[in-house]
RNA sequence: GCGCGGUUAGCUCAGUUGGUAGAGCGUCCCCUUGACGUGGGGAAGGCCGGGGGUUCAAAUCCCUCACCGCGCACCA
């Protein structure tokens, strides 16, 4: 029966197979270098004033592999992208991946010890840096063979690395003119110190797990105290309560009293502090400045005496007597034994709070008092009209130079910002940007390079690694050299991220691009939720619903595996995945191909002739009805509802171009009427054609394909064939 | 505690400025040898979370309650 199509694609004859397609088709776009902006200009493809669209990939983690929420926004970039590129603007996406400092080297630690049973120490700085290099290296090797598979037209000529030469540089001119402007500062402050990671984190790095535990009330002189605890206790000198609390009116601020406690008596001091809550426990508490953020605060206002209790391993020091080096879960417990001999524990509840452990190790946080790196918000910056860092991050939203969507994450945004305490930017960690800074006795250098004179001794510290993903969007682009780059390209279009990292990243490009650029770092910010699984579940190794991205993509195709993870998820949504949704789409893009081979053999004595114009009355209904589709997709692309166009092409297609157009088309087509007949056949090729253009960038590799088998003179690749439709100009 | 979402067909979700409820998957029936069974036609199935209000008209706007989820802050 197929005897009758000689002139068809032979390709056509059988199903639509990805697999054979997919990789021919990304290295024909590769090889034409039209992901590069400056080839498309040099080839007339993209004019050389056109208006710039910009946006960076946020850099993967080079921890392992991708993952379907990577898989997610790379697609929903890449729509944005080759929209943006067939709308003929000069489209530069940059591709990266980032150093990921304590995720990395915690990953990189736990394989030496599973696989050698040795610890960093056992290695040294150096050879340890070598073996985690390594495996940065390998991982991005996979990150960057993923990421194509996917699609994704990005440039990577300019592919840059968070820890490479040029982004070093930027670190450290970024560091040093921030020092030099005051806002960095070393301090002892009290931080978040992870016992087992052995380095302080910063707040957002904290994840409060909920934790069942007893709740003791002491007597502690005349008072009752509450504590949950205990271990903490040995150093408590100073008894607080609020001011107005008329039941211990008869105590002043600063009265002396001596008091039986854990090893002995000890001289208690009231205190008198209005941050003390009368109507918890029994008002009034002893204080641990050393060890809780919010005692350290009292003990800053009153000038107190701070006194550490709990060592860097998260053991008792000798200030706890016989208790001196047990590690605080061994000790909780015997020294409740301690106290009830003493008859000091008046009762005990049960108690539930939230307690904060590292998000990378899971360990307990234990406060402590440390002398560590910060970036002080509150400072006046002059040469920014005397704005803050706080000031300079709120503005450019408030003021609506930034736009965010889905909007509500503004309010969620400011809340955040408003609540912001000095970041603390050192980290005890191996892997990342050394601090640039040197010291030789008592004098202390800052600088882009190191001191020339012998005796001096770098810093051991590193940099937390969001300072330099804040640097992401003109690192990229080759500041702090002012290169054409950074002229024609920032500030970026858009940036397009997870909201999970909102506050880590969105709000510290706005920092740094502010202070160090005086200009935003992008215009809007498009956020994604998380892929869950087809239960809303998030997948995790646990439950066992991982999707793989490059699985699904070798079974049905990345096109498929692309408009299943774009119809349905708005921005700020989570979205739903299953295997039955991207069958679903693997389907279509076999109609699609079912269309082309029909819409091709049955025109085939018809010469396509886009000037056409003898259209019969009914098929200029149906040009309208299309042009009005179009109208709506193109708009609604330009509004980033990628979510809803994609469904509307779909439903175009399949449940009136296929279901309708294509069943009545076939007595016309086969009937004696050639006015009619013609007509219908442009009209056919014609609705193809556009099917397949604004669909490219939801399915690239299926269009692109279809489109090398359309009867159209003098055409390029479809990645850089114009958008049929222009809103502005209609 | 403060804030933000969500609640629409069995499941997962759309529903643009208020105008007679939609899709995918699933279920049931039927059809089909020239584009496609990865198909076609049809059907069942929804007081659009509860209550109140505005309106000629509300899934959509306002108020309120309930439940689910998330973020932030956390009390010793």
């Amino acid at each position: 029966m197929k005897e009758d199509m000689p002139d068809i694609n032979p390709k056509l004859l059988s199903p639509y197979n990805p697999k054979e397609t997919e990789d021919r088709i990304y290295k024909l776009w590769e090889e034409s270098g039209f992901f590069n902006p400056d080839t498309c200009i040099e080839k007339g493809i993209t004019k050389a004033d056109a208006e710039p669209f910009s946006i960076v990939l946020p850099p993967p983690n080079v921890t392992g592999t991708l993952h379907i929420g990577h898989a997610s926004m790379l697609v929903i970039e890449d729509i944005m992208v080759r929209f943006a590129r067939m709308q003929g603007k000069r489209t530069l996406w940059i591709p990266g991946t980032d150093h990921a400092a304590i995720a990395t080297q915690s990953k990189v630690e736990k394989i030496i010890e599973k696989e050698e049973g040795k610890r960093k120490s056992d290695l040294g700085r150096e050879e340890f840096l070598k073996r985690v290099e390594k495996f940065a290296q390998e991982s991005h090797d996979t990150i960057v063979s993923q990421i194509k598979k996917m699609g994704a037209s990005i440039d990577w000529s300019r592919e840059a690395f968070t820890l490479d030469e040029k982004r070093s540089l930027a670190v450290r001119t970024a560091f040093k003119q921030m020092y030099d402007d005051g806002l960095i500062y070393r301090g002892h402050r009290i931080v978040n110190w992870d016992p087992k990671g052995q380095t302080v984190i910063s707040d957002d790095e904290i994840v409060y797990k909920e934790e069942k535990t007893k709740f003791y009330y002491l007597k502690y002189g005349p008072f009752t105290i509450g504590t949950a605890r205990p271990e903490t206790k040995f150093g408590d000198k100073y008894v607080v309560m609020h001011p107005d609390d008329a039941r211990y009116s008869k105590y002043k601020h600063g009265d002396k009293l001596i008091v039986e406690w854990i090893n002995g008596p000890i001289d208690a001091t009231i205190i008198k502090d209005e941050s003390i809550d009368m109507e918890f426990g029994t008002g009034v508490m002893t204080i641990t400045p050393w060890h809780s953020a919010i005692d350290f605060e009292i003990a800053e206002r009153h000038n107190l005496d701070k006194e550490q209790i709990i060592d860097k391993y998260g053991k008792l020091l000798p200030i706890a007597g016989d208790f001196a080096g047990m590690k605080i879960k061994d000790a909780r417990a015997k020294i409740i034994e301690r106290l009830e001999e003493k008859g000091l524990v008046e009762k005990t509840e049960d108690y539930t709070h939230n307690i904060a452990t590292a998000e990378r190790t899971e360990a307990v946080i234990e406060p402590q008092i440390m002398n560590q790196w910060f970036i002080n918000v509150n400072k006046p910056i002059p040469a920014r009209n005397n704005k803050t860092l706080k000031e300079l991050m709120l503005d450019p939203v408030s003021n609506e130079q930034i736009d965010i969507l889905p909007e509500n994450f503004k309010k969620v945004y400011f809340n955040w910002v408003e609540n912001l305490r000095d970041w603390c930017i050192s980290r005890q960690i191996w892997y990342g940007h050394r601090i640039p800074v040197w010291y030789k006795n008592e004098e202390i250098y800052c600088g882009i390079e190191a001191p020339k004179e012998a005796g001096w001794i770098q810093d051991e510290d590193t940099l937390d690694t969001w300072f330099s993903s804040g640097l992401w969007t003109f690192s990229t682009l080759g500041w702090p050299e002012q290169t054409k780059d950074l002229a024609d390209y920032h500030p970026t279009t858009i940036l397009e991220t997870g909201y999970d990292i909102i506050f880590f990243w969105v709000a510290r490009m706005i920092l740094m691009s502010q202070y160090l650029l005086g200009e935003i770092p992008f215009k809007t910010v498009y956020l994604h939720g998380l892929v869950r699984d087809a239960q809303g579940r998030k997948m995790s190794k646990s439950l066992g619903n991982i999707i793989d991205p490059l699985d699904v993509s070798a079974k049905y195709g990345a096109d498929a595996v692309r408009m299943s993870l774009v119809i349905g998820t708005g921005p700020g949504n989570d979205s739903k995945m299953s295997e039955d949704k991207i069958k679903a789409y693997k389907n279509y893009a076999n109609k699609l191909w079912n269309i082309t081979r029909f819409v091709l053999s049955s025109t085939e004595n018809i010469e396509y002739d886009e000037k056409f114009d003898s259209w019969t009355d009914k098929d200029r209904a149906l040009i309208e009805e299309r042009n009005s589709i179009m109208k709506t997709i193109t708009k609604e692309m330009e509004e980033y509802k990628f979510y809803l166009v994609g469904d509307k092409i779909y439903q175009y297609t399949w449940a009136r171009f296929a279901d309708v157009i294509i069943e009545e088309s076939k007595p016309i087509l086969q009937g004696d009427n050639t006015e009619d007949k013609n007509s219908r056949a442009q009209f056919l090729l014609e609705t193809l054609r556009e099917i397949i253009t604004v669909l490219h960038p939801f399915m690239p590799f299926v269009t692109e394909e279809i489109w090398s088998m359309l009867p159209i003179k003098n055409k390029n690749l479809l990645m850089v064939t114009p958008w049929p439709i222009d809103n502005k100009n209609a």
